[in-house]
This record gives structure tokens, C-alpha cells and sequence, in this order.
DNA sequence: GCCAACGTTGGC
DNA sequence: GCCAACGTTGGC
């Protein structure tokens, strides 16, 4: 049993699935995670955990606005399916290899915290923050307290 | 178990 | 559209 609330930041292309549309539904699963370190991640994941919901592969990458972890990991329905993009032939129901969460929307950001914005303040952000580290492709990552704070504070000064 | 080749991510 | 960085695959 875990008491405290854990910070994650989470990329989707704005094409395929925005924050605009999480806003639309009341949940939306997580689907075609196929990175072992991101699903690590998300089978730490607990309902009411708060994400970071981050626009990659667009003209300004950045955090758009924040999410909410609506469920507990369970195993991503996508990779049983035959004509899916995310179907994997190794898994089966027995024996899921890959993971999701259910998410959910909270809010926009008033300005978008862009990729830029967070690079300019990379110290303060740590060496250990993936999204700042060059060539990082991780699509889940844990986000500090410290970085949390940080960030909301560059949304805040806008 | 090594590592070259390949495919993908994602910023620019 | 380019390409650097990275993860995965598969031959040996």
C-alpha cells in the first residue's frame, strides 16, 4: 500500500491522440506501449498518480496540459489483436508481455511548457530527466516532486 | 553472448 | 524530409 502520489509525463503525437481528445472521453486506455522501460513504468502506475501529458513529433513539442492515471495496469488488449498495428504474434492472453493504464483528462495548460523551455532549464531539471537528455525516446517517465514544481512554475510564469 | 543491420522515434 | 540516437533482432 503506497500513500504518496507519483508524477509521470507521458508523449503522444497530437495527431493520433491530443489532450483535446482525452478531453472528449471519460477514459482513454493507453495503448501500443512496446518499450519494456516505459511499461516498467506503468506497472508502477496507481490510480490518481498525475502525468504530464506531452506532444511530441508536432511544430511546438512540449506539455500541453495534465492527466490523471484512471486505472490499474492491465494488459494491453491491442497486442492479442491480429489486425492491430500493436499486435504482438510472442504474447498471449496467459502470458501478456505489455501493459496499460486507463487515463484520464484534467487540464489544459493556460501556455503550453515547450520542449525548448524545458531544455533552457535543464539543470534545474536534473541529469536524470529523459525528456531533456538528447536522443531520448522514452514515451513514460517518472517525474520528480522537485520537477513537478519546477515545471508548473514555467507554466505559471507562461 | 556479441554485434551488425535494421526499424523507429522524434527534434529540427 | 533528414538524420541522430536508440532499442531490437538475428546470424554466427
Amino acid at each position: 500500500m503506497r500513500q504518496r502520489k507519483h508524477h509521470w509525463l507521458m508523449k503522444s503525437e497530437p495527431d493520433a491522440f491530443s489532450i483535446s481528445d482525452l478531453e472528449r472521453v471519460p477514459t482513454e486506455p493507453w495503448s501500443g506501449v512496446r518499450n519494456y522501460q516505459a511499461r516498467n513504468f506503468m506497472r508502477q502506475m496507481q490510480p490518481g498518480d498525475e502525468v504530464f501529458f506531452y506532444h511530441s513529433n508536432t511544430d511546438v513539442p512540449g506539455i500541453y496540459g495534465i492527466a490523471e492515471v484512471a486505472s490499474l495496469p492491465y494488459p494491453d488488449p491491442t497486442q492479442f489483436e491480429r489486425d492491430s498495428h500493436y499486435f504482438d504474434p510472442k504474447a498471449t492472453p496467459e502470458q501478456p508481455r505489455w501493459d496499460l493504464v486507463d487515463v484520464r483528462f484534467v487540464r489544459h495548460f493556460k501556455t503550453p511548457v515547450t520542449l525548448a523551455a524545458m531544455k533552457a532549464i535543464k539543470d534545474d531539471l536534473g541529469e536524470g530527466f529523459a525528456l531533456t537528455q538528447n536522443g531520448s525516446r522514452l514515451s513514460v517517465m517518472p517525474v520528480t516532486p522537485a520537477q513537478w514544481k519546477r515545471i508548473l512554475k514555467l507554466e505559471a510564469q507562461g
